[in-house]
DNA sequence: ACCTGAACACCGTTCAAGT
DNA sequence: ACCTGAACACCGTTCAAGT
C-alpha cells in the first residue's frame, strides 16, 4: 500500500505545504487525545488543535460534526484501548481467578494512568444517542469481555450462578467506583489506591462467590 | 430577626429596584443549582444567572472568586443534601441492616434524581485544593456517617472486622459506581437501575459480611 | 460595601469563496 | 473533495467608575 517514492522533504514547515493532510481525521483525533491527556478536557479547543496541526481551525468540520462528536471519537478510542488492556491482562494470567483479578487491577490502572481520557469516556451523554445504529459501541464491546470472563468462572465453580450480565454490571460498578474515587482525589496516594483496589477485589470475590449452601 | 415592616411592593420589577439584593450569594447559588438541575452544567453561564436575578453579570465576582468557585459551592450544597438524605434513610429504619440498605438505595436515588448536580459534585478537581484548610469538607462529612453505620454493624456482628474506613470506602465505591453507570445511560430504564441497585446491595452484603470461619 | 458598563481576549460554528 | 478567512454570537474575567 505504502509507496515511499517521494522522499519527505528535509525542512517540512509547520504548515503543511500540501493541499491534503495525509489523514486529517486521524491526526485530529490523535492531537485531541494528546491534549486531553496532557492538559485536561478544558484545555481542548478546536482552534488549538487546528493550529498545532498547521491547519485552519474550521478544517475539522469536514470530518467531525462538531466538538461534541470529536469528544465522542476520543471516548471510543479510549474504550478500544481499555478493552485491549483488559484482554491482555486476562490472557496474561491464562484467565480464571488470577486473570479476573488482573483485569480488575488493569481497569483501575487504566483510569489512573489516563484520568482525563477516562473522564471523557464517561462524562458525556446529556440525552444524545451519539452512536448511529449498526455501529458497534466500543463501550459495550469492552463489557462483552467481562461477561465472558464471568461465564468462564461460573463453569469453574468460582462465581455464583446468577445472570452473567447482572454480575458483570455489578463488577463494572465496583471497579468503576474505585476508579472514580481515585480520580476525584478521595484516594490521595498511589499506595492507597492500590490498597483499596486489592481490598475491593477481595470483597468483590467474596460477594460474587458461590453461595454458602450449594 | 425578620422585620417585615416594609410590605413587599405589589409589582416588583424583574430588576431589583433596590441597591442591595437581599442575599445575593445565596440567590446566586440557588439559581446556579436550579439551572444545572434543569438544563445541565453546560447551560450554566454567569451572564444567564445574573440576568435571571436582575443583576449585572459581574455582580457575582463580589461573592465568588470565579465560575469554578461557584461550581464548588454547588458541589458542597449537593454533599450537604446527600448527607441529609442518607441520614434520614438510616434513621428511618432505625439503623442496623435495614438502615444500611436504605442508605444504599437513598444514595443511588439521589444521584438519579439530581444527575447533573451529582456530576458537579464529582466531576471537578484538576489539582486545585478547593477547600481552605479548617473548613470542614461536606464530602468527607457525608462519608463520616457511612463510617459510623459500618462500625455499628460491626458491633452487631453484621460486618467483618476490617478497618471501617477501608470498608466504608469500598461501600462508597460500589454505590458510586452503580450511580455513575445509571447516569451514563448504561442502565437504560428505571426498573433496571432498581434491579442493579438491589442486586448490588445483596452482593455487597455478602462481600463485607463476617468471615466464614470465625 | 456593593454593583454597573464598557472593554478584552477567547470560544464554537457558519458560510461564501478558493484550489 | 477538502480547506481557508472573515464574520457572528457567545463566553469568563478585569477594571475604572458609580452609589
Amino acid at each position: 500500500m505504502a509507496r515511499p517514492q517521494q522522499p519527505r522533504r528535509r525542512s517540512d514547515r509547520k504548515h503543511a505545504d500540501r493541499y491534503h493532510h495525509g489523514d486529517l481525521p486521524r491526526a485530529l483525533l490523535h492531537e485531541a487525545v494528546r491534549t486531553i491527556q496532557k492538559q485536561g478536557v478544558d484545555a481542548l479547543t478546536l482552534r488549538g488543535v487546528g493550529d498545532r496541526l498547521g491547519v485552519s481551525r474550521t478544517a475539522l468540520y469536514r470530518h467531525f460534526a462538531n466538538k461534541h462528536a470529536l469528544l465522542g471519537a476520543v471516548a471510543d478510542e479510549g474504550f478500544r484501548m481499555l478493552r485491549q488492556e483488559l484482554g491482555d491482562a486476562w490472557t496474561s494470567e491464562g484467565g480464571g481467578r488470577a486473570g479476573f483479578e488482573a483485569m480488575g487491577r488493569a481497569y483501575v490502572g487504566f483510569a489512573v494512568r489516563h484520568p482525563s481520557h477516562y473522564r471523557v469516556m464517561f462524562g458525556r451523554r446529556a440525552g444524545a444517542p451519539d452512536h448511529p445504529p449498526g455501529t458497534p459501541d466500543p463501550g459495550l464491546d469492552a463489557f462483552g469481555g467481562l461477561v465472558n470472563a464471568i461465564v468462564e468462572q461460573q463453569t469453574l465453580g468460582l462465581v455464583r450462578r446468577d445472570d452473567p450480565q447482572q454480575l458483570a454490571t455489578y463488577v463494572w460498578s465496583v471497579v468503576h467506583g474505585v476508579a472514580m474515587l481515585a480520580l476525584d482525589g478521595i484516594l490521595d496516594s498511589p499506595a492507597r489506591i492500590r490498597e483499596l483496589t486489592d481490598f475491593a477485589i477481595e470483597r468483590l470475590r467474596t460477594g460474587i462467590g458461590p453461595a454458602r449452601e450449594p
